[in-house]
DNA sequence: CGAATATTTGAGGCCTATCAAAGTGAGTGG
DNA sequence: CCACTCACTTTGATAGGCCTCAAATATTCG
């Protein structure tokens, strides 16, 4: 019900109940949380602001005193190379937490923008910490968040440095699907807000790139955009053309339950 | 003393009690462990084993029951496309924690190989799960890594989606000097062991091209390799090169003291 | 409806890959 | 000690993927 709900409407829409219950069921699945911490986290939750397209939440080189949990809206990580070329590092939906990083580190070296209209929470670092050392449990998810986010990052390098522009497309759009929830009986349907410019910026490509590539696959019929809406008729296809394995997601598996 | 002595032998040299001081010197350096931990972390780590050049620690694709520690010699993480390309996420050298995800995943992703003879502490996980809890500040070291790893992960995408071959290779330079704590004065030496086959997987790139390029900064004086042994003459203008900035690497730098 | 933004098309050029083979160096065995 | 082998490095020539520059078309939004 959640999920159909904010399949179309994710990024312009603020519906802060639904999307908090989206935080921690995503937190949840990975197994690490008593009830008490749930509802300890929810409530670290409860003040969440909306925050325009295209407006940094942390500069790139800025200290970042606060975590940022995505409940409604796009984000990305992004860093400049010093001739100017941007290069995301991640893209965030809802449910994800933009900057792990910033509980351990002050400078992250990397920025941190919204994609679309957005609602965050924004988390003191000290509070967080407060968090993590109050109830082991919570602390235990953010380490694994930190090291599934590490094989996201690991597995992405394997795109950057030895897929083709479709390929790492493809990739790329399998990956959003998973992580949206959206796929069933091999297609996948989901509100998608990004702008070719920010896909190329994700794949380390020019936006001209980009649109021939799409239009390839238009054409190959594995994709069909219309609207802001991305349709995926036959994922099969696509995840073999992007040599996409969903394991490295580690969506919805409860993990290390063996733990204490 | 014990940096000099490291500096020309250490893929080569089997030291236990050097490599270990190494060991819990880096881990240290995050300023996360009282005393007591960082002895019962020594203790953990007593019995390594000698691996020859080239062997898996971890298969593609393999459960990884053991977190893999290096007391001395390279090794590195890899993927591999459907195609047969291999692209590597890390190089590991001595004192660096090669697969942290051990500690909560199952499937990594990736694999995990020597790049020379090494020796390595195989810790189980069930054992590092223990010290984490029993210890809190080794659970938050171990959080820690797994956030400076992510650091240098979104860092190196950009190398990778961004930057010219030479940049690279530069940047690549450039990060392997710090992390050997080999910089004086504007210099870098240190024992490189890696052939330009596996520089390639690092860079995304063809070994020809690799070739080509540090024939390049050879040429432009910023590179003198020898026997296996590195010389950066310039420094600063190989970083300038490479867009290079050390701050994302978190080397000496006593994080989030203000923790508890 | 009009201006700004995003997508699409076209042509030419550069960076890196591919294919092929020669040179170099270290380790081995006779 | 020297031929031999294997792995690594180097060189050359060609091809291709992606970029750059430029401009037209389509879409969004106030």
């Amino acid at each position: 019900m959640i999920a159909t709900h904010r399949l179309m409407h994710s990024f312009n829409r603020l519906d802060v109940d639904d999307a908090q219950e989206l935080i921690d069921t995503r937190l949840w699945q990975c197994g690490l949380l008593s009830s008490h911490e749930r509802h300890a986290l929810r409530d670290a939750m409860r003040t969440a602001k909306s925050v325009p397209a295209y407006t940094d939440l942390i500069r790139e080189g800025d200290d970042a005193g606060n975590m940022f949990i995505m409940l409604s809206g796009w984000a990305c990580r992004y860093a400049t190379t010093n001739a100017g070329a941007r290069q995301l590092s991640a893209i965030m939906v809802p449910g994800d937490v933009g900057n792990l990083g910033s509980l351990m580190l002050d400078r992250l070296g990397y920025g941190m923008r919204t994609l679309t209209k957005a609602t965050v929470v924004a988390l003191p670092r000290q509070r967080a910490l407060a968090l993590a050392s109050e109830h082991p449990g919570i602390g235990r998810a953010f380490t694994w968040l930190s090291l599934t986010e590490n094989a996201i990052l690991s597995q992405w390098t394997l795109s950057l440095g030895r897929r083709l522009s479709i390929e790492r497309l493809a990739h790329f759009l399998c990956e959003l699907s998973v992580r949206l929830d959206a796929e069933r009986d091999n297609q996948s349907r989901f509100a998608f807000p990004l702008t070719q410019e920010t896909i190329a910026d994700m794949l380390g490509l020019t936006p001209i790139h980009v649109n021939r590539k799409i239009q390839q696959l238009r054409a190959d019929g594995l994709v069909v955009d219309v609207d802001r809406t991305m349709w995926l008729p036959d994922v099969a296809r696509l995840r073999a053309l992007g040599g996409f394995d969903p394991g490295y997601l580690y969506r919805n598996e409860p993990q290390i339950t063996e733990i204490m």
